[in-house]
DNA sequence: GGAACTGTATCGGTAGCGATTACGTAATAG
DNA sequence: CTATTACGTAATCGCTACCGATACAGTTCC
């Protein structure tokens, strides 16, 4: 695992469908559109809104006229869903496999192991609390949105 | 940023030490033992090691008999200072720079940043919970410490 | 003086990611 | 019905970062 940009590019692209108002097949916006306000290309954006997808907070159509637009009100979509939709985590390592045999040195990967996972469920707790719509209001709300943690 | 394995590794590091009441000079631990506790290599522990010098939460010394002790009771390590000493960061990857000229395009990054920059707060307060010392208890009383978030 | 140990520089191997190209499928426009 | 648009996925390329190992200078003890 390791130093992704789904989840960043995920955040961006689904604030950006917001901002679209893209709430129906009609209103859909193609992958081409959402790269170029990342920017990034296309087929980045394709493999996150397939993820996005299979995680139910999008829909997609191919075709003419076709792309991508929310299945959900954006203040309903917090972005610990998703992290989780784009396999995202709080990455701080892993947890070496100590030596066998020594029983501290047994123990020890088992509670920093612990510790990793327990910082990264506080890093999606957090994004809870922080949600699509609130990515598109003022930076004055927005902050107060992010510091009420 | 990256997928580092120094955090981890200094949290191994200095829970061996307090293992081992490592807590003066005379006591010092050897790099080379200190790999064969992780498993990894002695330069490795080195470098990490290393940092966490210069960030005060241990002393070392070359010669024979020498290496590295604690500077502090393992109760009064937390593991947030570690993170910090080794530099790592809840890793979920870098805001995009956004597209220049568009208001919005521009706001989102902001404001995703400012997501990350959240998330990887929360995470180093919950490692701030935690002590060198709790990675040494039972793992009874250490899930008791871990949930008492 | 010799042995042990740290700190740092450097090199090779490896793994992961983003960007790009390409292709099959689907859906609309004319 | 055909051309066009667009998604989803696979394959490839170049890049970057990390770990592991070797080497070496400086430091400390016997």
């Amino acid at each position: 695992m390791s130093d992704s940009q789904k989840f960043p590019v995920a955040a961006h692209a689904l604030a950006y469908l917001a901002h679209k108002e893209a709430f129906s097949p009609d209103r859909a916006v193609a992958s081409a559109e959402l790269a170029a306000s990342v920017p990034t290309n296309p087929v980045v954006v394709r493999r996150v809104t397939a993820m996005l997808g299979k995680a139910g907070l999008i829909g997609a159509r191919a075709g003419a006229n076709g792309g991508a637009w929310l299945l959900k009100p954006a203040q309903d979509i917090t972005l610990d869903t998703v992290l989780r939709a784009v396999h995202g985590c709080a990455n701080l390592g892993t947890a070496p496999p100590g030596v066998k045999g020594c029983p501290v040195g047994a123990r020890i990967p088992d509670a920093v192991r612990a510790a990793l996972i327990a910082a990264d469920a506080a890093a999606a707790e957090r994004l809870s609390l922080i949600s699509v719509a609130d990515l598109l209001a003022d930076p004055a709300e927005r902050d107060a949105v992010l510091k009420s943690a």
